[in-house]
DNA sequence: CTGAAAGCGCTTACAG
DNA sequence: CTGAAAGCGCTTACAG
């Protein structure tokens, strides 16, 4: 079969009959007025001859691409593969295509991601949930954010801001804390809490809404009340061991995320501790394994699609005003839950 | 703040003393010879000057970019989510980024997505899990490929060929077959299949493994033996609807997915009906859900992770000769299965 | 080995 | 409104 070349922009116009430059304004500023009759005739050429145009020398000439970049933990995750979901719909509807990279929480890695995601003149750039708390890494991710911002690209952080660009900011202190009063409410006193890496901030957030709720309640948790673990079904499990084996157990076990709270579910069963009779558990995020899981889990759900969506369509607006979108998750009772006998 | 310029490869030469060329030669060949020092003196010219290479002007130059496609149905599917996870490793591991197109089984979008990621010359476009019974549609996916391929770019399908480039070919029949005669050997002999769109060749496939299993042993479907619903939670609890409403149900439900069996189980177990106890239910793809469920189901495990790596690194290869990698399930006996009584 | 120049395929002031 | 020309930032034959 033989190389067929590409068909070019002045191929378009010779077979149109015109010069390269009005039939690059006809192809792509509908816009501009043109003889009668011009349009359709160099529409018909392109289409005849299959023209496709190239996005790079379109990227080159403009400065500005057709792509915008999504920087997220993990797709595996389905915290962030919901959220991705809602961000490439809204960028469908755009057409923009989105590059998907994975930090893996590795700060370096996020930074050259970001850095490569400038040089491509990316329209836009989403960071989820990639605060870390490290005070040099955050000066070069906001130096990096600021350049591409002054040239021109359009930034969106979920959750944690950057000094530049618009904000969809997940209120993960106050969802916990609202799930703390239910917990109360229901007459829970003895508290254990698993909790995640702390150098990750949502983690912080989460924590600081346990405490505050408890505190509300006149009750503070003590050194042992609180285990670290991976966020991950392997550090619920864990946690709810570390937890479960002291000499006096809480009766209520809050998990600082659904994935942590579906491991420590299984800790459980495994080992025999009925929940919610002995013990209840509680979640935070609400993705499916939640509802699944047997007894199904109490949580906060996270509208994590329309968060995935609103960061898009901030992609979308110009840098100023900047926007900061609150959204607020949903309590959510389920089974692994009953009051303390 | 001023509106710094970006630093092009113009700068680095300059302020190396050296000329465009030999510039772009120092940067991007490390095997080209050179005055001693000279290679030295460029890099650190570009280090001080912070020059990040344009990407548009080298795909422009070179018409090939550091970017590949993935084509899936949706990231939000947990199937795809792993496998896209496999991908990214490893397009890592090469300094590729990956920008994801998500389908929705929707055969125009599927075409125009494929040619957006021509449009940019792509390093390479993996297809997964696209293939659809539509022969107007492969004839124009066939067509967009071989064009792409003949340009130079690398083409990779997961499950089903296209007419250039690798395969990853997952053995969904073979799968079915070995399930279904383990069903057969635990004593089951009346079973109802809970099937997907038939539009859908990884559904045929699947539904061919199941006919195929069963009349090694002499047992065929009737008609209604198979019911046909959507590949989501929902068709599985359709699915175990109609099939268990029948005058005489089946004592072994095969889903189709994993995902569809996670449904049929909530299905029955909020009607009360005993699994296994009354019925047997299993599934296929092996998602976390589906080790998570309770009663934990018995599946055909498909190393989705690695088919992702495996895609990526084939996509690496040379066009030629063409390789197709074969990858099998692991059957995973559950607690969802035991013998009719 | 090195450099001047052409070329990749577009867009867009600048003239007419 | 239209076209000739310059320019976007690289790479790479082509000479020297």
């Amino acid at each position: 079969m033989a190389e067929q070349p590409l068909v070019r922009l002045q191929d378009v116009a010779e077979h149109a009959g015109v010069s390269l430059a009005t039939a690059s304004r006809m192809l792509s500023d509908p816009d501009y007025g043109g003889r009668a009759g011009l349009r359709e005739r160099v529409l018909a050429s392109a289409a005849e001859l299959g023209y496709r145009p190239n996005p790079h020398a379109r990227a080159l000439a403009t400065a500005t691409s057709t792509n915008v970049g999504l920087v997220i933990h993990d797709v595996r995750d389905p915290y962030f593969a919901t959220l991705s979901g809602g961000v490439i719909t809204v960028a469908e509807r755009h057409d923009l295509l989105v590059s998907i990279v994975c930090t893996h929480r590795d700060a370096p890695r996020e930074l050259e991601y970001v850095k490569r995601l400038a040089d491509q003149r990316m329209r836009a750039i989403i960071l989820a949930g990639s605060a870390l708390r490290d005070s040099a890494h955050t000066a070069a991710m906001n130096a990096a954010l600021d350049s591409y911002h002054r040239s021109g690209g359009s930034v969106v952080s979920v959750t944690r801001g950057h000094t530049v660009g618009h904000v969809v900011d997940i209120d993960n202190a106050g969802g916990m804390r609202r799930l703390v009063h239910d917990m109360v409410a229901l007459g829970h006193t003895s508290f254990g809490v698993i909790a995640g890496p702390l150098r990750l901030l949502t983690v912080r957030d989460r924590l600081q809404g346990i405490r505050r709720g408890l505190k509300d309640h006149g009750i503070t948790l003590g050194r042992d009340d609180v285990v670290y673990v991976d966020l991950s079904r392997e550090g619920g499990q864990a946690g709810a061991q570390m937890l479960m084996n002291r000499p006096e157990p809480p009766r209520c076990l809050l998990a600082i995320a659904d994935v942590v709270a579906v491991g420590a579910l299984s800790w459980l069963r495994a080992g025999g501790v009925a929940v919610p009779g002995e013990v209840s558990v509680t979640g935070f995020g609400g993705i499916p394994a939640a509802s699944d899981a047997v007894p199904s889990i109490t949580t906060v759900e996270l509208p994590l699609e329309q968060v995935g969506e609103t960061a898009m369509e901030l992609a979308l607006k110009p840098a100023a005003p900047r926007h900061i979108v609150q959204v607020e998750g949903t309590l959510v009772r389920r089974d692994s839950v009953a009051p303390p006998h």
